[in-house]
DNA sequence: CGCGTTGGATAGTAAAAATATCCAACCGGG
DNA sequence: CCCGGTTGGATATTTTTACTATCCAACGCG
């Protein structure tokens, strides 16, 4: 398959699939000559992948590269690989400095978690985002209590341990783990919120009476 | 409060509280003189509102306005209002033309909320919202059969029927009702999302056993 | 009375994600 | 064997979004 191949059946146009292989987003394909290279199924598979977490998941194209980077790196252990290509798919956001509501509000996520004996990095980045986000709904005047989180927490760990992680082949080739990771936490992470936008639709026409 | 002490109050930078002014996202200051305006409580308030649904929540600007607008206009009766406000929570994504795979993955979705006797508006965008991401779960090969979708949908209704919903003051001011279901939406949203890829963490961490 | 702040208007910037333009090398059909 | 069209590679430009910066005349307080 030629890159104008590769941008019929993709649908993506070809100055944009050059500029991913310039980011290295998308492998290169086989120089076949000079001005020549042939891409595969796995290219058009993997420029797939890549719409999705663009436009679904709206990730920065540098977060796509750090995931990527990590499958290419055939010296990284799996579970290394899984749990950086995890924590590329966090919120780019800002580092807050430590101010004291800030550091309140990691204390209960931290808190938390060893409450739940869930088995999180003590340093993952994870964590904080959630800290900043208690922050917000503090000042905004809809605090959680514990007691809300837990139960929260619980039915993501249902969900989570009952229905998805099953399917991530764990033992297969490095780069099909990463992509049901992914796919997992970007893809149904959308759908389970459109689901809950669904469900509070409803349950507004309910209680509003229509 | 001047506009300097509003600035201090919230951390935003003068031209950027200029800048929400001009967008309409934030109410214009009450007038004292031409060269001088007093702004309250309700621009601060405001203020964290437009800060956490943009960094937090990764709404544009134009999408925000489109809440504040349906707040102000108080010829809107209530529901319509909180529906509209609700649309424009969804994510901003593009239309996409109508091939035989998303008219598919829309007739699974429409035949979801029927069997589930949702009551949600028969042309509400999120219904689109789904389909699409449907149809990209199923071209990365990772389809969601209708069992686990309506598994995942049941969840999604305890959660917010019996945690959110609730606290949505619908008799209250106009105001405080839309707050209160955008914050639901987009901050609870956020919330849920990270304990869930905590939840994934934690259980890809015991699976590969560590 | 004068100096700093304000509101309002206009212009400019930064970052992210494409797109566009060029060019020489090449391939394959005639 | 030659020539129109495609390719890879490099470089430049555009678009969108969310800000920032600059000006300016009018205040208003000490």
């Amino acid at each position: 398959m030629r890159i104008s191949q590769l941008s019929a059946a993709s649908g993506v146009p070809i100055p944009t699939i050059k500029y991913y292989l310039r980011e290295g987003l998308l492998p290169q394909g086989e120089q076949t000559s000079a001005t020549r290279a042939e891409y595969g199924e796995a290219h058009l598979r993997r420029l797939r992948l890549i719409r999705a977490l663009l436009e679904v998941g709206r990730l920065p194209v540098a977060s796509i590269g750090k995931i990527v980077a990590v499958v290419e790196d055939e010296e990284m252990p799996v579970h290394e690989m899984l749990g950086t290509a995890h924590y590329a798919l966090a919120s780019p956001g800002e580092s807050r400095p430590d101010d004291e509501e800030h550091h309140a509000a990691r204390e209960r996520v931290d808190t938390l978690i060893d409450e739940l004996e869930w088995h999180v990095h003590p340093e993952a980045p994870t964590r904080e985002e959630l800290a900043q986000i208690l922050v917000r709904i503090d000042q905004l005047g809809m605090p959680a209590s514990d007691e809300s989180m837990r139960h929260y927490a619980g039915l993501m760990m249902r969900l989570v341990s009952e229905h998805e992680m099953g399917k991530i082949p764990f033992d297969g080739p490095r780069e099909t783990a990463v992509e049901s990771l992914v796919i997992g936490t970007v893809l149904y992470g959308k759908a389970f919120d459109v689901l809950r936008r669904l469900a509070q639709e409803s349950e507004s026409a309910r209680i509003l009476g229509r």
